[in-house]
DNA sequence: CTGAAAGCGCTTACAG
DNA sequence: CTGAAAGCGCTTACAG
């Protein structure tokens, strides 16, 4: 019921062959025949059978993007990374999330074979439990993105997570704060493990005898929010909070704000990411910026480019340092920082 | 290289038919050779080959997708819901975008042929010029998604913008406010045309003789704050802007702030969808909400129950009024609106 | 319940 | 430059 190759062929009067050559941009074709063919599936509508092909040919012309979620900014940024390099290569995506169950990456995974010809994996956990490992053919050129998993030999990009959090108290500190506290990311979340890291060290160099201060959190809105409860009924309140990452930054302020501590006047606070939020609430956040969507169309191109040299740039995506009335700035000022 | 069926054959020591019924679950197989075939594939590792079960059995499992653009809040949103649905259903996803090119539908339309069991489109257009029609195989299930396309027969699900632009008109007048301007979305796009004509109707309706004060905008936040600024250096002002989304009143208020002019004290603001930065900025905006992750789950079940009668449940989605202090609540309260 | 065989719609050596 | 034919890895009538 679908117009076939054949059907090209019986009207374009060549055979099914000459017509996947001039469809395919063959040059032993002669031009007159190349252009008969294309009329032929032209008027017929002819598109061909993408899983046929895929078959035959072994290639797919689509890359698999397996991620831990689709929820959110930070993914939504990721794939539209992606999706830009993609298609200026001519490249689909499939995409598919395991929904934070990272037990079922193993079928994520696995069920993309014969389907694509590439994998971008992203699994931002500290112990790869196997379900990655396993799954990944060794016949697949694989991409993993912020995904902790050392001495494997695949191709990986990720983010100077470290660096930025060290970056981060060091401005803290440079606006004098000293009694710094920090909120966690997930326990089991390797980029919230990092950042943690650099606070530590960070501290420990800058600020060499002070206690550290960390509040448990999990990426969640909700859990700054407990974070800010907590620091608002302390004793002693530090005086900055960096957060692990924007969205418990500003349930933390939210917390604040209920509490009427005035940031950055009582307590100056920071996140993680610079998500678009950051520079609408008040006041503005100071924070990290990652730029996400560069993340996903290195990691494409990164695979695409499998084999070449260019291919060997492991270099980390490092995050950039906005500074915002949150920490301290102008907090009157409505600017608005480099959105413009 | 890779392992196939015949390798799962040969171990199991059974015809490939019958490992393909085995590991389909069709029921005329002995359970012992079923039990066989199981292992050999499991100490194979085998995994079938989707190219090639999809040209054999005509399905292919997988859904595509095309939508306008990855970019932001409502298309991640969107692709979450359909996600969750998918994945209930075992499904994957192709997605794609056409970059904001219409002209490129067809394109990516086409290039879903052999690929997908059925689709998944959005092409928020006011004039569909054939991009669309021209490319949607009769044969393959189709739901449209937010899509102007009158008596095409598809199976279609949309949001009731027209409905809810009155309402949140209604719900301004009902404050008071009799000044009342609108920012419209871009012209070609329908929702905006829809919530302008809503806007429109509601202000003849409801403050009859008052004249409306429409003012040009693109959906883009930027296009909110120029709209602001002009709205600042008029000589009347309104009382009231209601904005066709949320990203323009976010830019709106911004330009306000600069200007000093207090919301909601001087001007109350409403924008529409209710992204996440709503609550959040200052003071939380009033808005309608949109149920987007829902809007897309219900396009993938609408497209997975194609014939059966649910399938005709073609009842727009209602935007819900989510009053917030922009719009002259309480713009001291730190509320949380309904996040939590 | 099981196997041999045809066929899905392409691509690609192999001849000519 | 073009065609006949094999083959990609499955599924599914058709026999038995």
């Amino acid at each position: 019921m679908n117009v076939t190759i054949k059907d090209v062929a019986r009207v374009a009067k060549v055979s099914v062959a000459t017509v996947s050559r001039a469809l395919n941009g063959h040059d032993n074709v002669t031009e007159a025949v190349r252009a008969a063919v294309l009329k032929a599936a032209n008027d017929l509508r002819y598109t061909p059978h993408a899983a046929a092909r895929s078959l035959s040919s072994k290639r797919t012309n689509t890359i698999g993007v397996v991620l831990p979620d689709l929820y959110g900014e930070f993914f939504s940024e990721l794939v539209r990374g992606i999706d830009q390099v993609a298609r200026e290569h001519g490249k689909y995506l499939l995409v598919s999330s395991y929904h934070g169950h990272p037990e079922e990456q193993g079928a994520a995974l696995r069920a993309m074979r014969g389907r694509v010809d590439g994998l971008l994996v992203m699994s931002p956990y500290v112990h790869e439990s196997g379900f990655l490992t396993e799954n990944l053919s060794s016949s697949l050129p694989v991409v993993l993105i912020n995904t902790h998993l050392p001495d494997s030999g695949y191709l990986s990009l990720r983010i100077d997570n470290y660096g930025a959090a060290v970056q981060m108290v060091r401005h803290l500190v440079s606006h004098g704060h000293k009694r710094i506290a920090f909120i966690t990311g997930p326990e089991d979340n390797f980029d919230a493990r990092e950042r943690l890291r650099g606070y530590r060290d960070a501290l420990a160099e800058l600020l060499p005898g002070t206690k550290e201060w960390v509040i448990p959190g999990d990426f969640g809105e909700s859990s700054g929010h407990e974070a800010g409860v907590a620091i608002a009924k302390a004793k002693v309140r530090p005086d900055a909070v960096f957060a692990a990452n924007d969205m418990m930054a500003l349930g933390c302020l939210f917390a604040l704000n209920q509490a009427s501590i005035r940031v950055p006047e009582d307590i100056a606070l920071a996140g993680f990411d610079d998500i678009p939020l950051a520079r609408y609430v008040y006041p503005p956040l100071t924070t990290m910026r990652v730029n996400i969507s560069d993340l996903g169309a290195r990691a494409l191109r990164a695979l695409l480019d499998a084999g070449s040299e260019s291919a060997n740039d492991n270099s980390p995506i490092i995050p950039k340092l906005i500074e915002r009335a949150s920490s301290g700035g102008d907090a009157r000022s409505s600017e608005r920082g480099d959105s413009s």
